[in-house]
DNA sequence: TAGAGCTGTGACAATCTTGTGACAATGAAA
DNA sequence: TTTCATTGTCACAAGATTGTCACAGCTCTA
């Protein structure tokens, strides 16, 4: 997942990219409204943040018009930049196009939230899913986010389910750590060692004919958790 | 791989130290700005973890001095190791060319995960584990902490009982101390020889296929233990 | 041969990790 | 606005791992 930051301010700048490095994203800088032009078409970012004030001249070279110009040839998720309490920068900003906005001064952890907060809004394309995924007895459709049991009986999944499934399934015969796992789950920086031992447990419930004897969901004591171990 | 480990903390850099040697890296210690600068260009090792809080002079014998000054000269990676989450200092130390930061406290485990993190940006990588070690008709699989017996029986480890059987089988055919022992499994002052015999006979149980009369693990009344000695 | 010291053993205590049931918070849909 | 589904959080139970203890049996030395 690669994020183009856009931003004269090289001491943010550089910031903000350490942070989105740090949890997971390529990142990339542009400094004024030409490079950052030149980044958006030869690099392929899935997201922008943009600085509204940038040099240049106002209106023509400015974080708005940059905006609009992407606008008018793609959907790529926009985050603007704008110092704090300009409200007219920010209905302007989203007039012509931006998704989201952030003030400053930020904190970086605050601006990654944003940033996930608006790929799950645009639930950005993955990898292709497969069709179906068949195990042992066990296939699941991740699409349609069910599954059908080796007993015939069929079970819909919540989201968070699907994914930890599919992940799983995706590693089968693999120990995949707790760190892993809540990263592949819940992206870069997000959930909790609790969360996914809720999770774990609301899937096994639905998938294990015998949750308290786990056939497909093998723990791991202190590493992590495991799909159909050969055995 | 070898990690120079620069801080005044000793009780701190032994833990470190013994980690680091523990996923196989190598690791050496300086304490003060003189000594670090020394080994740095004697050794020369492949990562720096660098304390901020450094005895000396501060601004010219601190870790942001030290960084600076290697900088200056080499693009090794640098680690910086800080107790304040504050931003200013982040972006001091990033401003001066460190690499990344870990907060104090920290486990080993989080420092490790951000040693690899960093090579990965580096472009080197970090020692791997074994995929699996064969002797003998037992075959030990450290990841999942699994060994297959001679008869086709799979036993399950404990932590540490994987940590003494990789230990012991590293050094197969070798003489390990008790004290060696102790120190490679439960860290520098941790252990005992009343946990050493404990641990011994739980692996014991579960890699012999008559306890009561061990093929593996030999003992050598007052000196130590030794894994398939030739006899 | 006897005794001291060492090693192995079974069992229990302490601690840690994982699993569980239930409730709170949140957001979406009716 | 209300209801419901989903996800997050909490407290605690259950199980696993490790530490500790006391003693039996073995080995080595005088």
């Amino acid at each position: 997942m690669k994020v183009l930051v856009v931003d004269d301010d090289r001491v943010l700048a550089d910031l903000v990219v350490f942070t989105l490095r740090r949890v997971g994203f390529e990142a990339i800088v542009a400094d004024d409204a030409t490079s950052a032009l030149l980044r958006w078409a030869e690099d392929k970012p899935d997201l922008i943040v943009l600085d509204v004030n940038l040099p240049g001249k106002p209106g023509l070279q400015d974080g708005f018009a940059i905006c609009k110009r992407i606008r008018s040839e793609s959907d790529i998720p926009i985050i603007l930049l704008t110092v704090r309490d300009d409200e007219e920068d920010i209905v302007t900003g989203l007039e012509i196009g931006a998704d989201d906005y952030v003030l400053k001064p930020f904190s970086p952890r605050q601006l990654v939230a944003r940033i996930h907060a608006v790929l799950r809004r645009a639930g950005t394309a993955g990898p292709t899913q497969p069709a179906k995924m068949s195990v042992e007895g066990l296939e699941f459709n991740p699409k349609l986010r069910e599954v059908h049991l080796k007993n015939g009986t069929m079970r819909s999944l919540t989201a968070l389910e699907s994914v930890l499934l599919e992940v799983l399934m995706l590693n089968r015969g693999q120990v995949l750590t707790f760190d892993d796992l809540i990263s592949d789950v819940w992206g870069p920086g997000g959930g909790s060692p609790e969360m996914l031992r809720q999770l774990v447990r609301r899937l096994r419930s639905k998938i294990e004919l015998d949750p308290g004897n786990p056939y497909y969901i093998h723990n791991l004591q202190g590493i992590g958790y495991a799909f159909l171990l050969n055995r």
